[in-house]
DNA sequence: CGTCTTTATGTACGCGCGTACATTTTCTCA
DNA sequence: TGAGAAAATGTACGCGCGTACATAAAGACG
């Protein structure tokens, strides 16, 4: 390669890597030699030489747990995360939280140069998994949660308005004069519960209505989950007139669970789900949801964490959190006049 | 380390990695030094110095077209190849192919040597991709196609039996009196379109039916496809009373197609999907389909790349061609009884 | 106890880049 | 045209492992 465009090994590395300066002249006749010798440097030397992987890990939950997450939560994230990332030239690095061992798994990934950065999704509150990301924080660390918030912690996160498009989402059903709204919620290791919960609070409120604390149920974010819960809101049926679910899978598996118990169709409670997944409007009577920009999360969170890569010489103990806002999409499920008649 | 230890680096790598011959005794001072000072050997030095990334790459289609594939199909191959690379002791990197020059994409992948072994999701007949793939199979490469067959290449593959996943479905509809079955297939780019639709007309043709060509459509797979047929399946409908799709995603939007237009919910046609994605059983009425393991078509692409790779000394010309069996899945939308009275 | 074999450990080097520093070439302006 | 500055290129070395080979320690056997 040096040998064929006359120049040393150093200023092809120069050239490939457009550092510091060279004669035109010179610039072509390695790009040329490199093309004749269908010449790339050796990814795996480059990133030694420099000590940086180039790829950026996404953690995702425990494998066999990964469908307790709606694919579409997943799919979306990772388009994100990977658009960003190749404009930036890293690589997307898959990761699956294991079983035991989180502690130590989260560090040696940077230790080992694994990764240059670290991006945790469905991360939940426990202590083993609070402590690891602590240590990411304290070795300073480029790491970022998505759609998980740790109260005073000072990580990086890109969130959504939960509570906010919960609030919303009860108003919307207490404007259509639902006024004993079921709220089927996921588990409250998840932040975002814990802010859906307080969103519908709130809604019920600030428009003089009780919580009706027999109307809570609990699910995990699964479809048969939403499913199970079906019988417990039929017992209580003559004091229910609309649903809320904390995402849609349940939600779905709600209307399926109540409609196998043999409610007719017209005679479905109202119901809105969250994160707007594309199941939602797969659905007879099409689903009312929150939609979470789950795609744009993912980018800000690659974008955020990849530009303070590049410019890695300032202090790195600045950290970021950025809230997208969600936005209720209206559908059949929730509207008095459709979805009643049909 | 060496020093805490009192032994030579190389007595160190040699413990780490369990290869040569050692005292128990020095073996235990290695590892107990190894832990006081939390060490873990550089993954990007070792890689480096064994000229192996350690990772196996999955190439996915051109970012925005992602969403032409269900995230279904995605996320049940990816955790099948993740799940098995993990007992491998590999990563799994996540590639989009790029929207040009994917002709030395592939090909350097292994040449800057980022991965170890490719696995193609989403492939599709084009020359481009063609050549590309030949050019692995010339260099040696290690990398293998899921659910896409090459005929006559000698490629290494893990598909399925499109072609009597299709036939057994056709029959089935049959099997319940329908005979006009009309068919909305996927592009023929995919092999595994051109199978299917070779099942549908062998089914026809061993029951004594005729193909009626008006009563084939295509779809590009996507729901809206699928919905966009809806029209030209009603200016027909008094010639058609099942529909057959080539995936649940053609299948569902189809359905709501059809609804729109006003049809009412007891007048559907029968319908069977194919692919028994999560939404499947979503809809209303719920959608038989023909299963495809994907997330074994995964684990056993994985499994036989890596096995290869490990005894990598033996001449690696040998590919494998793996076919798994389909299922098929009745459910309300394609029997005569449930789907039609309710 | 001495020699030969086996086992255990140390030494030395290369993998293929990036890059600081030394050196050479080219340019500038008197 | 020559000296000094700037631009271009070359030289040398390190990144942190794995591993072939050399060497030392431990066993085997007569």
């Amino acid at each position: 390669m040096a040998n064929l465009a006359k120049v040393s090994e150093a200023t092809v590395s120069r050239v490939l890597n457009n550092v510091g300066s060279m004669k035109e002249e010179t610039r072509q006749r390695v790009i040329d030699a490199a093309k004749v010798l269908n010449y790339a440097p050796s990814a795996l030397a480059r990133n030694f030489a420099t000590s940086k992987s180039g790829s950026i890990g996404v953690i995702l939950p425990y494998l066999p747990k990964v469908n307790m997450f709606s694919t579409y939560f997943f799919s979306e994230i990772l388009s994100g995360i990977g658009s960003m990332s190749r404009e930036f030239g890293y690589d997307l690095l898959l990761l699956f939280r294991p079983m035991d061992d989180v502690l130590n798994y989260y560090s040696q990934l940077f230790h080992t140069h694994k990764v240059d950065a670290l991006i945790v999704l469905g991360s939940k509150e426990d202590p083993i998994e609070l402590e690891a990301l602590r240590r990411l924080k304290e070795e300073g660390r480029h790491f970022c949660l998505i759609n998980q918030h740790y109260d005073g912690e000072g990580f990086s996160e890109v969130d959504a308005t939960h509570e906010k498009g919960s609030y919303e989402a009860v108003t919307h059903l207490i404007q259509q004069g639902y006024k004993d709204i079921a709220f089927i919620n996921g588990p409250d290791e998840y932040s975002n519960s814990r802010e859906r919960s307080a969103g519908y609070r709130r809604a019920l409120h600030d428009h003089g209505l009780e919580v009706n604390e027999s109307l809570l149920f609990r699910g995990n974010f699964g479809r048969k989950s939403g499913h199970a819960v079906a019988p417990l809101v039929y017992a209580r049926l003559n004091e229910v007139d609309a649903l809320f679910a904390s995402n849609d899978r349940m939600a779905i598996g709600l209307q399926q669970g109540l409609r196998e118990i043999g409610i007719p169709w017209n005679q479905l409670p109202a119901m809105i789900g969250f994160d707007d997944s594309d199941i939602a409007e797969l659905t007879t009577p099409s689903l009312s949801s929150v939609k979470v920009p789950f795609f744009h999360m993912g980018e800000l969170a690659a974008e955020n964490l990849l530009s303070r890569l590049r410019q890695s010489s300032l202090g790195l103990q600045d950290h970021f959190q950025i809230q997208l806002p969600t936005e209720l999409m209206i559908r059949e499920s929730s509207l008095r006049t459709e979805s009643k008649e049909e």
